[in-house]
Order: C-alpha cells, then structure tokens, then sequence
RNA sequence: GCGAAAGUGGCGGAACUGGCAGACGCGCUGGACUUAGGAUCCAGUGGCCCAAAGCCGUGUGGGUUCGAGUCCCACCUUUCGCACCA
C-alpha cells in the first residue's frame, strides 16, 4: 500500500467540516485559548507562502486541542479595500462580487490544506451586519471628542486618488502603490490617538510576550521625547514665541531661533521686512514640497528681520525660517544651539551664525567652535555644562533638571513630554469602505447619524470610472438626506473609512459574531479576550498593532471590556522567499521562460540576473500550493513549510527540500501498513508488531515526546518535527505498537490527514477528536551510561562509560570507584567535577 | 546618522544554563532493485591526506576558562526598522 495524499485527503477533511470539530460554543466552561491568526485581505489566490502563517497557527491548534484547551481558533475577511475597487474599474466586475468570489476560493484554499477554523463564527467586514458596528464605535469616538473634522496637511496619493494616513506613508511613497506623496491642506477624520499616546508608550512594558523588535518600532514611532517648552520674548511682535527643546540645559548656547516656515507668526513679523516677496516665494515653495524633497533639497532659510531675547543670556538673537524645522512637531519653533545640535550646527555654519560652547567632555578641556567639524551632542554624564551660570559643572542629566526647575521658577515655560505620533486620519475618498455616518446640515452644521439608522448602508449601484473622486459623491440617491434635528435637508459624507478602522477591533466581534444588538457581549468578551496568542506578519508592526491597541483602550474607557491591552502574545511568522529572475530593463521574467546555461539564467541570447525576494504575483515567483498538493498532498507542504526554518526567519523555498518532508511521511506511512497488517511487510521477515518495544526505542520515544512538547511551546517547529524524524528512524529499527501510535500523536499537528489514516488503520478511531497529547516520563528518558571524559592538566586522558544516574553525588561516586579513573590521578592534583545532567560528565584535575 | 538583529559545510539549518560542532533534511558520490528512473531502498559525505594516524575548522583579531559557536573587548560584513521629531 502505496503512500497516496491525494486519495486520503479530501476524505479527512469532508469528515472534519461534517462534524464541525473546531466549532466552539463560548458560553460552554473550559480551560478557554483564543487562538488568532490576522485576518486576510481577500486578495483571491494564497500561495505557500502565506500558507506559513495558517499552517503555523494550526498546527499549534490542533496541539493546544490535544493538550484538552478549549481553543477557539475563528477567521474572518478583511473585506474593504482599495484592490476591489480597482478591480472593478479594470474588469467591470463589481467588487462585492469580486470580493466575495475570492472569499470563497480562499475559503476552499484554507480547507484544502486541512486549516481547522470554526467558520460558525465567520465575519466579513465588508457586510453591513459588521460595518454597521464600525459606524456605531465611530459615533462613540465623535461623542467622546475622540473622533474630529479638521484642517491639516495630509498625505494625498495622485495614483490611489486619496488621503494616506502618517503610517501608510513609507520614504515619501504610497505604501499599497508607491506613488510619491504629495501635501495638501484638506478638511478630513481624524481620531485622537495622540490623546492615548502616553497609555499606549507605557503599555509596551505589560507586554511580556511581545518580540522586543515589534515593541521597539511602536515606541520609536509614538516617540516620547522628554523637554521643556519655553518662552523667549519677541518685542517685535509683541508676544513671547514658544520653543520645545529635549536639551533645555544647553539654553546658554542658543545664538538663535529658526521657526517652521508655517509658523502662525510668521506672516506678521515678515510683513514690513524688505525682502518680505523673496521670503514669501521661499515659503509656497517649501509648503508645496512634499516631506521627501524638503528633505532632499538640503537645508534652506530665510532671516525675518527680528530678534528674540534669550531669557537666559538677555542677549537678542536672530529669528530665521528654516525648512528643517516641522510645523507638526513640539511648536514649530526651535532654539537653535548649534554646538550641540547638528542640525542646527549645519544651519549656523551655512548662514555663518554664531557657534558657542555650552558644554564639555567631564574631566576634559572644550575645543574652539572654529574647529569643530561637527556638533558635540553629549548626552548623559559624559557632557558638563560651561558658560551656563546657575547649571555649570553639572553633569548634563542634573544641569537638565535643574534648569528645567528654573524655568518653572521664573514662569518662563515647564517640563513637557511631546510625542512624534500624530492624530489618526481616517477618511479615505474611496467607495469600498465603511460609510462615516456623519451628515451636513446648511442650519445645524456637522450632525452625527442617529444609532437607531444605523447601519448607514453602502449603495451598490453606483458608478465606477477610475477618474477623480469618490463614486460615492456622484451618488445622489446617497447623499440626500434629512437633518434628524431639523428635519430639513442635509448632504451625507462621502468618505468612507480606512479599512484598519476596521481591524482595529475585529477580534472582538468574533465571540458574538451573530449578535444584532450589541457591538459585542462584554460579558463573553472579558472572559475570552484578551486574544491569547496572535499570529501575522511584521508588516503590521506599527499600523494594524498600534491601532488595535488604541481602540481597545478607547472601549476600556467606555466600561465595555475590563481589559487594555488586545493580543497577550504576539508571534510575527518570516516570510517565504524565493528566486525571480529580471531582464536588462529590471522587468520580471516567467520562471517558465527561463533557461540555464552554465549554473547561469538566460531567455534566449539574453542573460538575467537572478534575485531572492518575498513571493509575490509582481515578481512572478509564486509557488501556488495546488500542483504541490496534488503531486504530494497537504501534509508534505505543512512539514515541509514548518521544517524549513524557524518561523520567525525569513526562508527560502526550495522546490527539492519538499521531496525530504515526502519521503518521510512516505517512511511513517510504510511502518503503519507493516504494523497494522494491512499490508506486506517489506523485508524478508515480518517485524513483530506487537512485540514489546525495545528499550531504546522507548528511551528515545519519551525523549521525544519530551522535546517536540517544549518545542512547539517555543515555536520551534523545524526542530520538532527533526525530532520526529529522529525518532521515526529509531523505531524503523525495530518498529512496534505502542511507540508508533505516540509517534502519530506527535505529528498530527503538522501531518494531520496521513495520522489520521494510519490511526484508522491500526483501528482507534478519530484522532483529532479522542487523542491526547502524550505525556513523557522523565524516568524513562535517561540515558542508561554516560561517557566520563577525563582531563588531567586540560588534556584529555580518557573516557570511560559509567551508569549514569540522576543525582549528581552518585555520578561522582561511580566516577571515583572507576578504577581506571583512579590511576590517572596522582595525589598532588586537585579534581574539580563537573556534573552536566543529560550530558557529557567531565572529571578535570589540575 | 540613530536603533535592533544576525554571521556555523555546496544549501536550509541544529547545538537549552560554556561540555563529543555540523543533529534533521536537501544536494552530491557509490551501490541495490529496475526495460527505464527525476520512484524506492542501502552506504558515504566539514577541510587537509591515496588511506590511517594526525592536524585544522563556527566572519576577523584579542581575552577569560580545564574547556568557547556560546561569555568579555575591539573590528568587519549583512539584513531589518527609524530617519531633519529639536
């Protein structure tokens, strides 16, 4: 009998739908695990390599179920979005319909490699059933000040045709299409993240369970920054400006002040200014660059004419305009100390400003501004302040402070903490999104829909052309409507929502997925969430992550959940990668068109380079999983994915490494049929089947049984799965019952159909219903001697075998009733043990 | 520039608190079975060496230790994240 996948699979999986064994009642008691992989963008086709992502987070469902945990383990469609909408305008195919057609394939997908989700609880947010509770949390936001229509200069994407959140832009591009942003000054949604900004920096720290590397990126991008805000009197214009500095203890060497060209105050002081045209000119061109040429055109300013006074010094300082200095940021307003500050070090030289020293190296001399090649930014106990009166000879941390209390002293400022993270823009003039319930009334201005109309319903017969603006406001049958205050006519907006609006609470929907009169079950909620383990990919590190956090938050404050924080554990799976090749003009060439010649890739004369990137459609490098399936099943793809690297790591598929996750399964299977009788043995004699097993089998069966355990706990499934085949090697030597069946426990998670099959055949009955998870017995795992190396002077002198038990004093005392051992040691040397339980015992004498 | 992670055979990777480096798998070499094999099975496979013995081997250079892939110092390289955030 013939290892066949294909004829054994689809058989499994029809069984596991029928029974619906992943479907979870949550009102049922239990040892609860709410188990999460992020729910997909229904793009239509997965390849292997989002396989990884579902496979990993099944595989450990399916352990967690063996180990008796109530898991519930639910998926959803993250169903708006952009790649819909421009499908219909390419094809004509409306992209509900689209949408929905590729649910279905993914769904078909997910079955086909033998993912067990409890579809009963399944959500697609592109259904009113779901959206209208993204309009109800909207409301809840806007009542609560948390939601707000304002003016501001956003990210505007001329490819996709509509506003960008900060985190959506990536070097100065479009993240989803790469088109160079461009500023525009727009009246848009925003919500109040930055009103959460401390709670969401100081929660980073309850995240145990979170890698380090996705707690980094969040709190470099909320970026606290701990300063002072101070005054510094402008007579000109007749009140004080205030500046946001990190380094107040560095105020003595502020020769000047540089606003952002945007600054409020800047149109007054230029305005009896001689140059006032060229100054003017300057700013509309600054203010139309986007963030990347303001950046790349270097730095570039403009004297006002007017002076501050430094509060400190008394001295006047000149106030310039800098392209440098972010209207967005702390006050758009700096002093500059350009001894210390590079920036504003570069600046100073290029408009010859002065330079003056303020602190120097502890238990050092300062150098002359004049040599200085570069700003001396010391920040901690290295740098002490000079020529700063009251702070001088202190060390920067305690000139800080003190200063910081001075400033308050003299009602010149305070200590301030400032962030980099700004407001979350919401609104997005695209029709495939949730609708803002929002309307405009010519008498009562902006007026929240009533809850009671909700859902504001997305039309379906609406225009799709790919020219400028929303189809939605060429739909008037939409945007007709009545004031719920005065009754008379008011206009509906038209921008619908960012599709991460959306995510950011999806997963507390998934409990009381059905629930039409509720958001969610608080009750149930606070008993399932938060989400135990969550499973997706670093590329949502910031956005998806942030934003979940800050929503979750957001229903804390409302009395809705008991908890703050959303994902307990946070796992982000590596992608997979794999070769494409490229033509002299950087165009992807089909795999299927490219030939080798000498190790080297050629389409016809031409020669290609060849480049290991992440699978993607654009770079023609996917391995779509249905061949691989039909010539070796879903199990082989499931090992072989999981075997390939850690999960964390980035790996590179290899067409021929699926041939080594076959022949294995292929080798499990064979020891099955022998065993089961259901077919001939291969060799001349038939093994003895239900014999007793050999002890070394035994041994190495709750060793086993021991490492796959902690491995999967760790998420090192590659070497779980090694581990299993180290013992399938063992137990092919001498293949019996009883460590077989373990075996086929152990590699259900990750071969769930093939141990089915087998299981059936030794006649138990369903696997993934009944079994446990084997448990190992530590007693039987040891080693039943253990090698004595022996090094006398740091050379090794010999080994000897001893009985290895497991207290360390009578592995000593084996070791020095050792005969052997006993003659190399003269009476002069002094034995130092050493005792390594599991491993090599060594015996060193000096 | 700032921050983080990582450098081990031809390849993917193992080695938990320092203790037999290269588990497991791919590939390769030889063999068996075959009309045939890109199927399957067996054996071998870090380097030097015909072989044995031996020596050398975890990015580079130092150090600690009886013992270092693992710890410490300096450097090199790669990848990722942030990037005028005052």
């Amino acid at each position: 009998m013939q290892y066949r996948p294909t004829d054994i699979e689809p058989k499994w999986q029809q069984r596991w739908a029928e029974a619906g064994v992943a479907e979870i009642d949550v009102t049922a008691p239990g040892d609860k695990l709410y188990m999460l992989n992020m729910f997909p963008y229904p793009s239509g086709d997965l390849h292997v390599g989002h396989g990884r992502n579902y496979i990993l987070g099944d595989a450990l469902y399916r352990f967690f179920r063996m180990r008796g945990r109530a898991a519930l383990n639910p998926m959803g469609w993250d169903a708006f979005g952009l790649p819909a909408e421009n499908a219909a305008i390419k094809n004509q195919i409306h992209p509900r319909q689209w949408t929905l057609a590729n649910i279905q394939r993914m769904k078909k997908q997910f079955a086909r490699w033998g993912i067990l989700y409890d579809w009963s609880k399944e959500i697609a947010s592109c259904e009113p059933e779901y959206y209208r509770w993204n309009q109800w949390l909207f409301l809840q936001l806007y009542k609560r000040g948390l939601a707000y229509r304002g003016t501001a200069p956003v990210n505007w994407c001329p490819q996709d045709q509509t506003v960008l959140a900060n985190e959506q832009v990536v070097d100065g591009r479009c993240e989803r299409c790469g088109a160079l942003v461009e500023q525009r000054e727009l009246s848009q949604w925003f919500l109040k993240i930055t009103e959460y900004a401390d709670r969401l920096d100081a929660g980073l720290d309850t995240l145990e369970h979170w890698p380090e590397k996705v707690k980094l990126m969040q709190r470099n991008w909320i970026g606290r920054s701990l300063g002072a805000d101070v005054d510094f009197p402008v007579p000109s214009v007749g009140h004080p400006i205030r500046i946001f500095t990190t380094r107040p203890d560095t105020i003595y060497g502020a020769t000047f002040m540089v606003l952002a060209p945007e600054h409020p105050d800047v149109p007054k002081m230029i305005a009896d200014a001689h140059d006032r045209e060229e100054i003017e000119a300057w700013i509309t061109t600054v203010r139309n660059q986007s963030a990347l040429e303001r950046q790349e055109s270097g730095k570039e300013g403009r004297f006002t004419g007017k002076y501050a006074i430094n509060p400190f010094t008394n001295e006047e300082i000149p106030i310039w305009l800098g392209n440098f200095v972010l209207p967005q940021y702390g006050t758009g307003a700096i002093m500059s100390v350009p001894a210390h500050d590079q920036r504003d070090f570069e600046f100073a030289r290029q408009y010859g400003l002065p330079i003056r020293i303020v602190v120097k190296p502890a238990g050092g001399d300062g150098v002359e501004p004049n040599d200085m090649a570069e700003a001396f930014t010391f920040k901690d106990e290295s740098g002490v302040s000079v020529n700063s009166g009251p702070i001088d000879g202190l060390p920067v941390p305690k000139a800080i402070e003190k200063i910081i209390s001075i400033i308050e002293e003299r009602g010149l400022g305070k200590g301030t903490v400032r962030y980099r993270l700004r407001d979350w823009l919401i609104s997005r003039q695209r029709y495939w999104g949730t609708p803002i319930p929002m309307l405009y009334c010519e008498k009562d201005g902006l007026v929240p829909v009533p809850e009671e109309e909700l859902p504001v319903r997305l039309p379906l017969d609406v225009p799709f052309t790919g020219r400028e603006g929303n189809p939605l406001a060429k739909t008037p049958e939409f945007i007709e409507a009545t004031c719920p205050r005065c009754n008379g006519t008011a206009r509906r907006e038209t921008d619908t929502m960012d599709t991460f609006v959306d995510s950011s609470w999806y997963f507390l929907r998934f409990v009381t997925p059905r629930d039409e009169s509720k958001i969610f079950d608080s009750e149930v909620v606070n008993r399932w969430l938060p989400v135990d383990q969550y499973i997706g990919g670093i590329e949502h590190a910031i956005l998806h992550l942030l934003y979940a956090r800050f929503i979750t938050r957001t229903l804390h404050d409302m009395g809705l959940i008991a908890f703050e924080e959303p994902f307990t554990r946070l796992f982000n799976q590596g992608v997979i990668t794999k070769e494409g090749y490229k033509d002299a003009n950087g165009a992807w060439v089909s795999p299927s068109e490219v030939e080798w010649r000498d190790e080297k890739p050629y389409r016809g004369g031409e020669a290609l380079t060849a480049e290991v990137t992440k699978m993607s459609k654009s770079r023609l490098n996917v391995v779509p999983p249905d061949e691989l399936i039909a010539k070796f099943g879903a199990d082989t793809e499931r090992v072989y994915t999981l075997f390939i690297a850690p999960p964390e790591k980035e790996a590179a598929w290899s067409d021929e490494g699926v041939i080594g996750a076959y022949r294995f399964l292929g080798r499990v299977w064979h020891m099955g049929v022998v065993l089961s009788g259901a077919g001939p043995a291969s060799g001349p004699e038939k093994p003895a089947a239900e014999a007793a097993a050999a002890p070394q089998v035994i041994r190495k069966m709750h060793q086993t049984i021991d490492a796959v355990t902690s491995r999967i706990e760790r998420f090192e499934f590659n070497t779980a799965i090694s581990a299993l085949m180290e013992f399938s090697n063992v137990l092919a030597e001498a293949p019996s019952r009883e460590p077989y069946e373990a075996l086929l426990k152990l590699l259900h998670p990750f071969a769930p159909h093939a141990t089915e099959e087998l299981w059936e055949m030794l006649g138990n009955e369903g696997l993934v219903l009944t079994s446990t998870w084997p448990v190992a017995d530590r007693a039987l795992m040891q080693e039943e001697t253990a090698i004595i190396a022996v090094q006398i002077n740091g050379k090794l002198r010999g080994q000897v075998e001893v009985p290895a038990p497991a207290e360390e004093q009578r592995v000593m005392d084996a070791v020095f009733s050792n005969e052997k051992i006993q003659t190399w040691i003269t009476g002069k040397e002094i034995v130092k043990k050493i005792y390594v339980p599991g491993k090599l015992v060594n015996v060193v004498v000096k």
